[in-house]
DNA sequence: CTCCAGGGTTGGA
DNA sequence: TCCAACCATGGA
């Protein structure tokens, strides 16, 4: 059986095959698995998934539908050209609902970005003097995206002026507190916390987790605007032929600024030409490879992504990769 | 101890 | 519209 759907006329159709034991996802072929689980395996401290080097494959908790608790712990590997997504304790099943089979395929799908044709971005990265390396060292990689709105607006406030290493710390200690969690194989995998959860939450609940005051009141302010409906990824999603009118929706919010708005529309909307120019990483990438003295100034990174047009975010994506 | 970190808000020119 | 001051805390 050949599933094919379709979220938008625009969009390509997402391409997979139910085995039964197995769904096997058909990307285009020049996606590379491992480069995808080259990036996901860059953090010891992520909280939201494993992989497992060894075996090169990935486990998680993936949605079945939009009820909370409705998941399956699935495990994702790489096989020749394709993507197998299994139950991760061998033996056992998977949800047997077509309904439930089809979200975990289209959440993979939307977690890689199977959708988009690579080939322009990659004709104009060849030629570009900051591009060029990073296509080459980590082609067939894809932007990675955060699928949960409320999550990707999290993990942006959460890493707002803070080292990396330090964020998925917190983000680890926000999820463990709000979240929920499977044990399997000793170890813990868990959803991200509802905007429920958190909108119940005070900010005394919050700063213990080494959040700033600031945070925690930015945190439960988006939740309270998640858990009200006023701020949904579907209402986000019918705005996407205009990205100016999606940052400003965004930065209205209390906490979101052009750095966060740009990053979520990015990881989470998947708009290509989203581009959160003031970011440290970015500028810290293009100084290195550039071998400057300095990092450069937000007009010279103006100049040298002019013909970046739609695909700024893949630049963006590609240049962290660089340095993280 | 100093500097920096995948920024944002606020208040003033 | 643009800028400085302030926020606050771990990592290197």
């Amino acid at each position: 059986m050949t599933n094919e759907t379709s979220a938008a006329p625009t969009i390509p159709k997402q391409k997979w095959i139910d085995h039964g034991d197995a769904l096997e996802l058909l990307p285009p072929a020049d996606f590379s698995f491992d480069a995808t689980l080259g990036y996901l395996t860059r953090s010891a401290n992520e909280c939201m998934f494993h992989t497992d080097a060894e075996s090169g494959s990935l486990y998680r908790l993936i949605p079945c539908s939009d009820r909370p608790g409705d998941h399956a712990l699935v495990k994702i590997s790489g096989a020749d050209g394709s993507i197998l997504i299994s139950p991760a304790e061998e033996g056992t099943a998977l949800p047997e609902a077509p309904l439930a089979r089809a979200a975990v395929a289209a959440y993979v799908w939307d977690w890689f970005d199977l959708s988009v044709d690579m080939q322009p971005f990659y004709d104009l990265a060849r030629h570009d003097p900051l591009l060029s390396e990073a296509v080459k060292r980590f082609y067939g990689l894809r932007i990675v995206g955060i699928t949960d709105l409320f999550e990707a607006l999290c993990w942006g406030v959460i890493g707002q002026q803070i080292n990396l290493a330090f964020a998925y710390t917190l983000k680890r200690r926000f999820v463990e507190a709000f979240g929920q969690s499977v044990q399997w194989n000793g170890r813990a995998y868990w959803t991200f916390p509802t905007p429920e959860a958190v909108a119940e939450a005070t900010v005394d609940d919050l700063t213990p987790l080494q959040l700033t005051g600031k945070k925690s009141e930015y945190l439960i302010g988006i939740a309270g605007l998640m858990a009200e409906g006023s701020l949904s990824k579907s209402k986000l999603l019918q705005n996407m032929d205009d990205i100016r009118a999606l940052e400003k929706e965004l930065t209205r919010i209390r906490g979101i600024g052009p750095w966060t708005a740009n990053y979520v529309i990015m990881r989470c909307l998947k708009h290509p030409a989203a581009f959160p120019i003031e970011d440290v990483g970015l500028h810290n990438a293009i100084k290195h490879l550039l071998r400057m003295e300095r990092k450069p100034t937000i007009e010279e990174i103006e100049r040298l992504s002019v013909d970046w047009g739609n695909w700024k975010a893949y630049a963006t994506f590609y240049l962290w990769r660089v340095l993280y």
